[in-house]
DNA sequence: AACTCGGGGGA
DNA sequence: TCCCCAGAGTT
């Protein structure tokens, strides 16, 4: 606690004690760096400054706030559960969090901690490798890292607590070539001497290549886009729809996603089925999809500007 | 417990 | 290219 109290980043959901915007943060941050969140925070935050604006807003917008950051879901769930709170009222505990779409484990213990000050650990993946490398043991389960954390919990400042351990984690006790140094556990952790084997590496899917063929469609500026189905992958998010693969090649681009490498090559198409015609203005402040993104980027229909793009 | 999410970015 | 990130939901 004292090393977080002298090394603490200076975050911008560390600058709020409001459970809607440490929420978000808490969305926003799972299976994502803190460095990456931080622009959708702020202009997320800015747009939709409470909850019952998100619960109010159109998911075409909560959407477009969310493009470039990944994994969609999260925004959906983010807006559903925005309208039950707005229904039923902000829980009050780590258990009533836990109910709401998008929040589970660790991110109920999280909000929970931080906002309301419950004492209950949280297990994320910085604690587990931090947790693994105290006590050697590379094969803890994360009820079995829950459970050591909980032991050390500070119980009069959990949410700080919890913050140190993944401070720690994320920036000393890092995957490779931690810090051991200037650790202030280091003479406590029987990992000390081989950090790396803590904890053990788990086993990959192999990456597969998938081809996919897609269909574009330019008439006076605009582009044909469809819109992802509710029972699709990426749902809500504005897509180039998918081409029998006839047309003249206009293009193609690699889109890695987790452990598939997507081969898409762009066709030139005649517009099929629902969907609505965008101009290149239109795009910066709609939900399309990345690899979308990319073919409209590589086929020259936006332009090549600096990544992210992100404009209100 | 394993798998998906057709993510994203640092090293 | 590899790794893994303040994970959650589904099967």
């Amino acid at each position: 606690m004292a090393w977080y109290r002298r090394r603490r980043r200076d975050l911008p959901w560390r600058r709020t004690s409001d459970p809607y915007a440490i929420w978000v943060s808490e969305i926003m941050l799972q299976q994502t760096r803190v460095v990456a969140a931080i622009p959708y925070y702020e202009r997320f935050l800015a747009r939709l400054p409470d909850v019952a604006t998100l619960a109010r807003a159109r998911i075409d917008t909560v959407l477009a706030l969310w493009a470039g950051l990944g994994y969609y879901r999260r925004a959906r769930f983010l807006h559903a559960a925005a309208k039950i709170v707005l229904r039923e009222g902000f829980p009050k505990d780590a258990a009533g969090l836990r109910k709401l779409p998008g929040i589970g484990e660790y991110t109920s213990a999280a909000i929970a901690s931080i906002a309301f000050g419950e004492p209950v650990a949280v297990v994320d993946g910085n604690v587990e490798r931090l947790i693994a490398r105290l006590y050697a043991a590379p094969h803890l389960n994360k009820r079995e890292v829950g459970a050591r954390a909980q032991k050390w919990l500070d119980e009069s400042e959990p949410g700080d607590f919890n913050q140190a351990m993944m401070e720690m984690g994320a920036t000393v006790c890092t995957p490779r070539s931690p810090s051991c140094g200037t650790c202030p556990l280091a003479k406590h952790c029987a990992g000390r001497a081989n950090p790396e084997q803590y904890p053990a590496p788990k086993e990959r899917a192999p990456l597969i290549d998938v081809a996919v063929a897609v269909g574009l469609t330019v008439r006076e500026g605009r582009v044909f886009l469809r819109r992802r189905a509710s029972t699709e992958l990426n749902s809500g998010l504005w897509d180039l729809p998918a081409s029998t693969g006839r047309g003249k090649t206009l293009g193609a681009i690699s889109h890695g996603v987790l452990n598939q490498r997507l081969r898409v090559t762009i066709h030139a198409a005649r517009p099929r089925g629902e969907g609505r015609w965008f101009t290149a203005a239109q795009l910066s402040s709609a939900p399309l999809a990345t690899s979308a993104r990319k073919c409209l980027l590589a086929t020259g229909f936006l332009p090549q500007r600096g990544r992210g793009s992100v404009s209100a």
